[in-house]
DNA sequence: TCGAATTCGAGGGATACCCTCGACTTAGGA
DNA sequence: TCCTAAGTCGAGGGTATCCCTCGAATTCGA
């Protein structure tokens, strides 16, 4: 098998990674590899040698990003009261795109390919809510969908005011009009 | 004074703002010149005679949409019914987003410089409908230029449903809880 | 100590735009 | 009809941005 790395090499390895998350939420996804060798303090060619292929680097990052994502919506799922649990989950994934760009873009896209854990997860959270008489039932999980790319232009466009719109919005999807049971 | 154009030169010219005008809508703010020339059916070379320098072909395209917009809120604001009027240029707004990319470029920029005429009309809209009780009263022209923002990614990523979302948000503006007094 | 592993970064290759310019074409008045 | 000024063409030079490679130099660690 592959020996163990060098200690140097584990180092600017780790470095790598972490320059490519901070490199990719502050410029997304395109984000050209010379600005995360530049942000881990290495050459570029340390980087090609670490991830031989563009792609194998951010795709690491990436994956990481939506097991976050999912995860989020796994406890949002498991809270007691369904509304809450819902809105916990909205609340802090548009907080995770005002501070993540390229997550904001694998969001947005990530209503396209249904039949991921993530969107299954949702489906669950919006039907529990509605159960639970808490989400107006004339709206489904591509309702939260949209409402959550919505608010990712918001968070672009004005980093520090987003939860000004969030919260106005959600009153679009409360059962009971403002201020509801749960609010 | 300068004598007028030759007639196939006129001819060219106005291609190439129709052009123009099509593929900044398609391609948005940053579309390449060489696009606009191919879509006139006209070479390049020719685009920059009858506008030398970058920008003069799409500023002029991009005054036109200013113009157009400030129009809409004109009649919007001349409505009999405020909230009508105002529900009239949010969607008209909308609209015109899902259909050009320039425009929702602009549109998302507009909020930065205050002062311009749209806002001062986006202003007087929030205040009459507000004035009228149609409007909830804890929203401004800052909800409302979050709103419209929030519609553009929304058309983006699926220019066939926007209006699902926006209706849904109109709800959140509305004073009188669903189904307003002029819903 | 010494060799294998690792690092460095200049630079070749690709792409995408910007814009120019000299040869060619054409409208339209004399 | 002819002639010339106006207009058109499009290859190509300039710039910028990224991708990725490779041989020389450096460094770890047995």
């Amino acid at each position: 098998m592959n020996r163990p790395l060098r200690r140097d090499a584990q180092r600017n390895r780790d470095a790598l990674v972490e320059a490519a998350k901070q490199v990719l939420a502050e410029r997304g996804i395109e984000a050209p590899l010379e600005a995360v060798a530049k942000r881990a303090g290495v050459a570029i060619g340390t980087l090609y040698r670490h991830f031989p292929e563009r792609g194998d680097l951010i795709d690491a990052v990436l994956d990481e990003k939506v097991a976050t994502w999912t995860e989020v919506a796994r406890q949002a799922l498991a809270a007691d009261d369904a509304w809450a649990g819902l809105v916990e989950f909205l609340e802090r994934t548009c907080e995770m795109q005002a501070k993540d760009r390229a997550f904001t873009e694998l969001a947005c896209l990530s209503h396209q390919n249904d039949r991921t854990e993530i969107n299954r997860l949702i489906h669950q959270l919006a039907e529990r809510a509605q159960r639970a008489g808490a989400l107006r039932h004339d709206v489904g999980p591509v309702d939260l969908a949209f409402f959550v790319m919505a608010n990712s232009r918001v968070a672009e466009a004005d980093p520090e005011q987003w939860r000004r719109h969030f919260t106005l919005m959600l009153d679009a999807l409360r059962a009971e009009p403002r201020g509801g049971p749960a609010a």
